[in-house]
RNA sequence: GCGCCCGUAGCUCAGUGGAUUAGAGCGUCCGGCUACGGACCGGAAGGUCGGGGGUUCGAAUCCCUCCGGGCGUACCA
């Protein structure tokens, strides 16, 4: 990357002027590139200077001294000291020609780096109760996941998506009750759900197809059979149904881990045992605590209830543990903002269990509200009116919804308005892009036509301003990936994407691209080839797709 | 009460590890098509960045405080 360039160039000038006692240097100030909003103030800008000067030094004269002290290169065309200080960098065609090619070859890595490399990564997302259909928040959860995977994959991590079941608690119980009360009611056998149960219309379907299947035969079974069996079968179901929706959607995890398999193993068991032997661990009114106080947590919480059970707690520590033993250097839970007051308590177990928490990373995605034809509706799973996530993708389509899930930044809440999705217009941004992209290669199938090659482009030929604002633009996508993957950023990605097809859109309608003048031609396919490129490799990011037509 | 998130253009939202004149899409208004896909392009209007204080040469961005909205505050997660 250029900035990597010029990053070094600098710490070059400055380590010169340290040394000559041009500058007073406490500590070498930071290095930092950015791109200024407007063009006149170059390609690149850094406040060097002005960090350099807080001492008291002029920064206008540190900034003269670094430029005279400056490695020579063919990237860099001009340097200017510009308002208080600021060092404006201009930089020479080469570097945008090399930034065409590159993006225009998959070979190149373009919008790759490295920085990962070695890191393994687990992305726990969705992990929604298996007790209900997959509704649009979770499908908010799979995108924002799905994306930061494949943001962390780009920068070279090794990454590992994972779901985690929560099959063993009171919730699954309520759920195999609820659906237990609806199986009697296909024959005759009136019953009530109990409190806190699962009121939602899927059970009724649902009960009604195992009574399809099995007949009567568990009317007569005791209750506990009865329940066990819709336990281990409507979970069963469940998780199919689950899973179908997120392939659908076009996310895949790779590990299902479920909760009771940490009980059936142990595992939970011996969780909550390293919690008591490390000391973390109070017998009180007859449950057992966890000392979370001690870590930074509001206050402590019951591992163990007095009834004997393990909370949702215990077996989180097993978990903990488990994907510690796996390998995995660091642990991304995607979770709902409902979840945030969970937080302390499992970075104090993650600490209490000897596992480093700056390793254990939350992001917390803020809820959704869906808008119809101008009414806003409120989802609520036990009362049955969630909004399922298959029912959207009905509506408005897998990339239409995905997109718009990654429109935003996880921590601001989201208004999902599915009139305006739905509208398959150019005021569609997700339309928008992938016409670019159609348009981009009906082009090129016309110069294939033609027979125009591009390999022996002259770069040199792209003078046109949208031509130039175009090629820095492509430039760009090699900061965007890893910065939206540092930050935990997919609408990064997503607004760079809509900027990249907005100045592809200007470059069409300004230049022709297939003419009579062979060398120009083949110049600006190189371009459109690089464009068309890195536009189906962000959206392959975003999972969204890239048609060749629409 | 306490904790977390949000408050930026008419609407939906970017930008928030300070830095040169605050952005996008939609909507509104004006202009441009015998087009390699017009599902487009150009332009305009529109903002005391919720209010107030502070730190700084410089704050939408950092600190304090207040207001409004959402969520959480269980031997549910």
């Amino acid at each position: 990357m250029v900035t990597d360039v010029l990053k070094e160039m600098m710490n070059a000038a400055l380590s010169a002027a340290a040394v000559d006692g041009a500058i007073a240097l406490e500590a070498m100030p930071p290095v930092e590139f950015e791109r200024p909003r407007k063009r006149e103030h170059g390609d690149w800008s850094t406040n060097v200077a002005l960090a350099a000067g807080r001492g008291g030094d002029n920064p206008r004269a540190i900034a003269q001294a670094l430029i005279d002290r400056l490695p020579p290169s063919d990237m860099v065309e001009s340097v200017e000291i510009a308002g208080p200080g600021f060092l404006n960098f201009r930089l020479a065609p080469k570097w945008l020609h090399d930034v065409v090619f590159r993006a225009s070859d998959p070979k190149s890595g373009f919008g790759r780096t490295d920085e990962g490399a070695g890191i393994k990564v687990n992305v726990e997302y969705v992990s929604a109760n298996p007790t209900g259909p997959i509704s649009v928040v979770g499908g908010r959860h799979a995108a924002v996941g799905d994306a930061l995977s494949n943001l962390l994959e780009a920068t070279g991590h090794e990454v590992v998506r994972e779901y985690y079941v929560n099959d063993a608690g009171r919730q699954i119980r309520l759920f195999a009750r609820s659906l237990s009360v609806r199986y009697l009611e296909q024959f005759g056998v009136p019953g009530e759900i109990p409190e806190d149960g699962y009121q939602g219309e899927y059970v009724i379907v649902l009960a009604r197809r195992l009574a399809e299947e099995l007949g009567d035969r568990l009317v007569h079974a005791s209750e506990e059979e009865r329940d066990a069996t819709m336990r281990r079968i409507g979970l069963e179901r469940m998780l199919a149904e689950m899973r179908a929706t997120l392939e659908r959607f076009g996310t895949h995890h790779q590990v299902w881990f479920l909760e009771s398999s940490l009980q059936e193993s142990g595992a939970t068991r011996s969780a909550i045992e390293k919690l008591g032997a490390g000391g973390w661990v109070e017998e009180r009114d007859g449950a057992r605590w966890f000392l979370s106080s001690r870590l930074g947590d509001d206050k402590d919480r019951v591992l163990v209830r007095s009834s004997g059970e393990p909370t949702y707690l215990a077996s989180d520590s097993a978990y903990l543990l488990d994907k510690s033993r796996r390998g995995f250097d660091r642990l991304i839970y995607i979770l709902g903002a409902g979840h945030h007051g969970t937080v302390p308590r499992w970075l104090a177990a993650a600490e209490a269990l000897g596992i480093d928490r700056s390793r254990v990373e939350m992001p917390l995605i803020q809820n959704i509200s869906l808008v119809r034809a101008g009414v806003t509706v409120r989802a609520s799973k036990r009362a049955g009116n969630v909004v399922p996530l298959d029912e959207l993708v009905d509506e408005v389509g897998v990339d239409a919804a995905r997109y718009n899930f990654l429109n935003r930044s996880l921590e601001s809440p989201l208004e999902f308005d599915i009139d305006l999705v739905k509208q398959q217009a150019p005021e569609n941004p997700v339309y928008y892009v992938q016409y670019a992209h159609a348009r981009i290669s009906s082009i090129l199938k016309k110069a294939e036509e033609k027979a125009l090659r591009v390999q022996d482009a002259e770069l040199g030929m792209l003078t046109h301003e949208r031509e130039d604002s175009l090629m820095r633009k492509l430039a760009a996508y090699e900061e965007t990936v890893p910065d939206a993957a540092h930050r935990r950023a997919p609408q990064r990605l997503t607004r760079y994407i809509e900027e990249l097809a907005t100045d592809f859109s200007a470059f069409y309608r300004d230049c022709k691209v297939v003419t009579d003048d062979q060398q120009l031609s083949k110049a600006r396919l190189r371009l459109c080839l690089a464009t068309k490129s890195v536009l189906a490799d962000g959206l392959s990011i975003l999972g969204v797709s890239a048609p060749e037509r629409m």
